[in-house]
DNA sequence: CAAGCTTGAAATGGATACAGTTTTCGCGGA
DNA sequence: TCCGCGAAAACTGTATCCATTTCAAGCTTG
């Protein structure tokens, strides 16, 4: 499949907007967003966030040129920037997509319940009327989502509510870090979309979240975040176990191998 | 200067033992060691981990292929891994070392205290009586240094210490996301490495951290580095102070500029 | 029949070449 | 002396080419 740069506008314009939000946040650093290399890495990583490759697709530069019409240097120095954040992992052949271990995936939690309670009382601390508005909407609309057994609305009501209450942390950095482990972790959504129990869990952790951040107390909102992350965890190990029987990859994507 | 790579063997061998750990440590990751874009990686990330560039240098792929006395490609690589990383800031026009506003280092140090403690407590449970012993080479090491007000010493034997615990830290995401940030902010040392009063607190943190560590009392580690976290941000900011003034940036690198 | 070796294709890493763009520097005029 | 202005140099991004490596399949041999 030939996928253009020019065109497929949901592809490549919709990147460029988050991208310059992301980087504008952090630093002020330099967008260079009309380089193909840039062009091909925003269209890649929104591609992996989206699953289109399962764990273990391999990518080769070539094929990845081929796909872009464009050479092969700037798909192979957006492969590289890719494996360097860790969303590809550079093997002696070439770029694969990473097969995330149930252990890594415990990690991953382990580090994410350091920051995100602290953070999320952090955003407790500085949200207006408007924030909290905001986030009573994202509350209402996941629970529509959830009276429907509408998994696709509901992750995109959680992913609107995290994206709401992250914005009024105060600290870049944090933020920044957050976010890096939850592009990594499309595995979870994947594993638990199915879930009816999953689904439960997130509305009911959106409940209590949303009801600690009215009443601004951050105690509530760090405790609440904990549990929900423990939920959310334990949903995922839950799901892991009920579906391979206790497998220690977390396969399930899309394509497999297919090369 | 020309950078060898097969030569200089503290600059490079040193380099790859270290990178080989590290990406085996991750996930692992295949490292391809041999090819010269790793080589210039890992030496220009030691070399900003020495802070042997200041804050705002630029670092052009054309300079550093001669300096390593390659082609543009692999220097250009290496800088955009370590810029994707966040350890250089791509401009409009090449890549510089970041300068960071006092602002963002109170950020960094936000996230690192919530971070370190945690993982130190867990190094603690971890470290064998190999890694003890190690632990208190480096303090003797600091000791010495600090005896002869040797600044550099010091700042070899606090990194050696740091890598110590990191290595008995069981959450490789956790130790990568540690030393990511650790890296980005040698302007710290820099700014404090003159004090005299800035050897006292690191040589106590150390030495408070060692007493804790060998009794492997998680409460103790967590709290000597939350301390010594606070003692560092306090002695930075107070340098600063002394140093500029009060003003925002943080200058006083070493080679300032030069182009 | 199996195991190891050989050979070939594919893919990566690196080098060189080239085009387009920006910056800077020097020069001339007001 | 200062302000344009133009040319040259520098830098980046991309393409193409070559060398090296690696994986795999097939063949040979014990």
């Amino acid at each position: 499949m030939r996928h253009d740069l020019a065109n497929s506008s949901d592809e490549w314009t919709g990147v460029t907007d988050e991208a310059k939000t992301r980087s504008a946040k952090v630093a002020g650093a330099g967008m260079v967003p009309s380089s193909l290399r840039s062009q091909i890495y925003a269209s890649l990583r929104r591609r992996l966030q989206r699953a289109e490759f399962g764990p273990g697709y391999r990518l080769v530069d070539t094929d990845v040129a081929a796909q872009y019409g464009t050479s092969r240097m700037p798909a192979r120095e957006a492969l590289m920037a890719l494996a360097s954040q860790g969303f590809l992992q550079q093997t002696t052949r070439g770029f694969a997509v990473p097969e995330h271990s149930s252990h890594d995936i415990r990690d991953i939690f382990a580090v994410r319940k350091l920051l995100e309670p602290e953070a999320a009382a952090a955003a407790a601390r500085n949200l207006d009327a408007g924030g909290l508005a905001a986030l009573r909407a994202a509350r209402d609309l996941a629970r529509e989502a959830c009276r429907n057994d509408d998994a696709e609305a509901l992750m995109e009501a959680n992913i609107a509510f995290r994206g709401l209450w992250l914005d009024a942390v105060n600290n870049p950095r944090l933020v920044e870090t957050i976010e890096s482990f939850r592009d990594h972790i499309q595995t979870v959504r994947i594993a638990t979309l199915r879930r009816a129990a999953t689904r439960v869990v997130v509305l009911d952790g959106i409940e209590a979240l949303s009801a600690a951040f009215a009443t601004r107390n951050e105690a509530a909102v760090r405790a609440g975040m904990l549990a929900f992350m423990d939920a959310a965890e334990a949903e995922f190990f839950a799901a892991v176990e009920a579906e391979t029987g206790g497998e220690a990859k977390t396969g399930g994507g899309a394509e497999e191998g297919e090369r």
